[in-house]
RNA sequence: GCUCCGGUAGUAUAGUCCGGUUAAGUAUGACGGCCUCUCGAGCCGCCGACCCGGGUUCAAAUCCCGGCCGGAGCACCA
């Protein structure tokens, strides 16, 4: 990070505007600023930027629902501030540049206003005198003027090459008798708008290096304009940037579009990039920290696919998942010809004996026992080809029916299963069961079978269903285990 | 249209500022092998990139110019 030694202490901040959960896309944001505060010992912040209670209205759910996040991110700020509670600080500022000359109300409809300032030219209400300006000033916090008739401009130079710096807005009126904000209710009629409140803010809680997405570059040039009429530095900025996640929507638009249209069901549905989905389907914090410390601050947009987010979760959940067995969409498995009755241990986990293992008993009656196997499985029988049920036996396969496989015992040992090459199965005996339902990124939900033994898991532990996938356990009811699907 | 920013393997990143022992490192991915009563992990091997064209130079991914491609901003949003 540039110029760290410049300043005592390093001082980062997050602005989330509380409109809706944060998600992915935010993470960049969070964590690099998160990381870079920590490495200097320095401090981060979060700031709600709350200031749109029209247009981007705040909820005061997402406020607890983004403080949850970062706590869950481990990201955890120094300290919050909420935009909506600085309101007589901007309106300070404003006066103050106001007198000095360098703001004015402007009461220029919005398209004549651009076509004068894309023709470099002043609009009327710029030359009038600091005193003409003050007394609109009162009228826009007396209710004199409505909303949408007025604005604050700052000024800036008017043949500057970019028109979109030309002059910026800096305040306006919302009615919030019709649009009261949740936390200051109507207390307030003139609000501030991004770059007054955001600069203000940059410079008042001492923020020495601000990492932002790159679509704040031109801001950057704006608010520059007011901290030089202030007297003030910028700070540092790092503009990184786009982030896509192939497959994903990390358009906060989008995902609340689709809540209200009912498309999901909730804020962490399995489809959702936010924080809280992530969380749900068992994905680590951690992992998400260690992409986006791999992915840096660097400019250049780019596109992440969800199998790096999974490649980091897998390293750190392959070796505290312990394995279960799980069957979807069940068919039975009737096996003939079992010479006596066994029991099968598996380990809880392979490189983990020490774990323990769950067992698995099989009494036959006159040599025939059942099993529960996924229909995916049986799906790729042959006739006559030999399987082994992991742990227990090797069974030859007989006739294959729409709910049903006929099989013969073929015989016990691993040995002879590998030198037929015989698939490796899991299975579950016929009454060692548990309903259990896994819903899937997709949001599908996939019913099956879970061996018993899943009966004492607790939920938000991760497993590993067996040649199925890691799982975080999401309730845990007597008979009915609900998992997420986290990855393979 | 105007104003910016950026383009290194499938994906992402290092190297670019201060041109040369790196004709390019790392991670992930694909593939093959070993190991393992799943998958994965681990170990070994392998695949794979400097957007294009000029220029400067003894020498360019690295500097300059042009082009092409991608992205962002141009709100009384943040």
């Amino acid at each position: 990070m540039p110029n760290t030694g410049k300043y005592e202490t390093v001082v980062t901040r997050f602005s989330p505007n509380p409109d809706a959960p944060i998600h992915l896309g935010s993470a960049r944001a969070i964590i690099l600023c998160h990381e870079y505060a920590k490495m200097y010992s320095g401090k981060f912040l979060v700031r709600f930027e709350d200031t749109d209670p029209k247009l981007k209205q705040p909820k005061l759910p997402f406020y607890d629902m983004i403080e949850e996040d970062l706590g869950w991110l481990d990201c955890k700020p120094d300290e919050y501030y909420f935009q909506s509670d600085r309101l007589p600080i901007y309106y300070a500022y404003t006066e103050k540049l106001i007198t000095q000359g360098n703001a004015y109300i402007c009461h220029c409809r919005p398209h004549k206003f651009k076509e004068l300032i894309v023709a470099q030219t002043a609009c009327p209400c710029r030359n009038l005198s600091p005193k003409e300006q003050m007394r609109r000033w009162q009228k826009m916090q007396d209710g004199t003027y409505k909303e949408r008739e007025v604005v604050v401009r700052v000024k800036t130079d008017l043949a500057h090459p970019n028109p979109a710096v030309r002059d910026w807005p800096a305040m306006r009126i919302i009615n919030t008798q019709k649009h009261p904000h949740p936390r200051v209710g109507s207390k307030y009629r003139v609000w501030p708008l991004y770059n007054l409140a955001c600069g203000i803010d940059d410079h008042l809680l001492g923020i020495t290096h601000i990492i932002r997405g790159k679509e704040h570059l031109t801001n950057q040039t704006r608010q520059e304009y007011m901290y030089k009429y202030f007297g003030w530095k910028y700070p540092e900025a790092i503009h990184y940037g786009r982030m896509k996640i192939a497959g994903a929507s990390l358009s906060k638009s989008k995902i609340v579009q689709g809540m209200q249209e009912g498309i999901y069901q909730s804020w962490d549905d399995p489809r959702l990039a936010t924080f809280a989905a992530l969380r749900r389907r068992g994905i680590k914090p951690e992992a998400i920290r260690q992409l986006i410390i791999d992915v840096g601050p660097k400019s250049q947009d780019l596109t992440l696919s969800w199998e790096n987010l999974y490649a980091h979760n897998r390293k750190l959940v392959e070796p505290i998942a312990n394995r279960y067995f799980f069957i979807g969409n069940p068919l039975k498995m009737i096996v003939r010809n079992i010479p006596k009755s066994l029991s099968a241990k598996v380990a809880l986990h392979p490189d983990h004996p020490e774990r323990g293992f769950r067992q698995f008993v099989i009494e036959p009656d006159h040599g025939v026992a059942r099993a529960w196997v996924s229909s995916k499985d049986v799906n790729n029988f042959e006739p006559g080809q030999v399987v082994r049920l992991m742990g227990a036996f090797n069974v030859k396969i007989g006739d294959i029916e729409e709910n049903s496989v006929e099989t013969v015992f073929h015989s016990k040992q691993l040995r002879e299963a590998r030198e037929l090459k015989a698939p490796l199965i899991h299975w579950i005996p016929e009454y060692m069961n548990l309903k259990c339902r896994v819903v899937l990124p997709t949001a599908h939900v996939l019913e099956g079978l879970a061996e018993d033994s899943c009966a004492e898991l607790e939920a938000d532990t991760i497993v590993q269903f067996e040649r199925f996938g890691f799982v975080r356990i999401d309730s845990n009811e007597k008979h009915l285990v609900t998992a997420y699907y986290c990855h393979r």
